[in-house]
DNA sequence: ATGTCGGAATTATTCCGA
């Protein structure tokens, strides 16, 4: 089974791209972030020809996340309690025993901003909704765009930034919270000390000088992790393809065997 | 060069968010 987390930066401007993706890499279950359209908006039709069920919660103009799956999808939780005035973030769907979340992070801005305080908010928010349902039996995968750089490894220049917003103590903290819950980072469990990135810039020339950083990540309960065999970055996509204008985040992709 | 995108507001240009 391959799971998948990709922030599409817009799913009209990145439809093509999407669908040449998914015709590549045919991944089982995809969480997508910053979709930019409305429910309505949202191109089912094209996605479904593709061989895809969508679930999605959208809004006008900004956020917006959707679970794609090649096996229909139940919706379990369409938005985080008490947070809705900050968009449309989370959405949870359940596909047999596993319970799949893509969520898409508020960016923050930075520190001295009101924005910031609104994302650490909102990060307590998602802990305390997802406090029970990622221990025990529970299989579970949060993915998505974080906006957190959870480590100085994962970063470009963890020097300079240390300490500005996506490189603070008290995000990480956010972070670890989820580890702590028994969230365990994929791509960090098989690849320990990879400097790996999966967003970068579009200013500036920051892809071609690998200026980028770790913010998109596939998070799973024990059970979920301890089937993990390989995790992608998928650089290849986050180049322009065929005059096709990339987004600025890479998706990122993991190998689960069976369940036992 | 704070250098690029996508989308909104508003009507082809400017602003905003990332």
């Amino acid at each position: 089974m391959r799971i998948a987390t990709w922030n599409v930066n817009g799913i009209r401007a990145r439809l093509e791209f999407v669908l040449h993706w998914l015709d590549a890499r045919r991944p089982d279950l995809v969480g997508l972030q910053e979709l930019k359209v409305t429910d309505e908006q949202f191109p089912y039709a094209e996605i479904e020809a593709a061989g895809y069920q969508s679930a999605v919660l959208g809004q006008k103009g900004w956020n917006g996340v959707a679970v794609l799956s090649r096996d229909g999808v139940e919706v379990t939780q369409s938005g985080l309690a008490g947070q809705e005035e900050l968009g449309s973030r989370l959405l949870t769907a359940r596909l047999g025993e596993l319970s799949f979340t893509t969520i898409y992070a508020p960016n923050g801005k930075s520190v001295d901003h009101d924005d910031y305080e609104r994302k650490l908010a909102w990060f307590d928010a998602l802990a305390g909704h997802l406090d029970g349902r990622t221990g025990g039996a529970e299989q579970a995968v949060v993915c998505g765009d974080f906006n957190v750089v959870p480590a100085p490894l994962d970063s470009w220049d963890e020097q300079r930034l240390h300490g500005s917003v996506f490189h603070t103590d008290e995000e990480r903290a956010r972070i670890h919270r989820l580890y702590d819950m028994g969230l365990e980072d994929l791509f960090r469990k098989l690849e320990p000390e990879s400097r790996t990135f999966s967003w970068w810039d579009y200013r500036g020339g920051a892809f071609h000088r690998n200026q980028g950083l770790r913010i998109d990540y596939l998070l799973a309960t024990g059970n979920v992790a301890a089937r993990v065999c390989s995790v992608e970055t998928d650089r290849d996509y986050r180049k322009k393809k065929d005059g096709m204008t990339a987004s600025d985040h890479a998706p990122v992709i993991a190998e689960l065997t069976a369940p036992s």
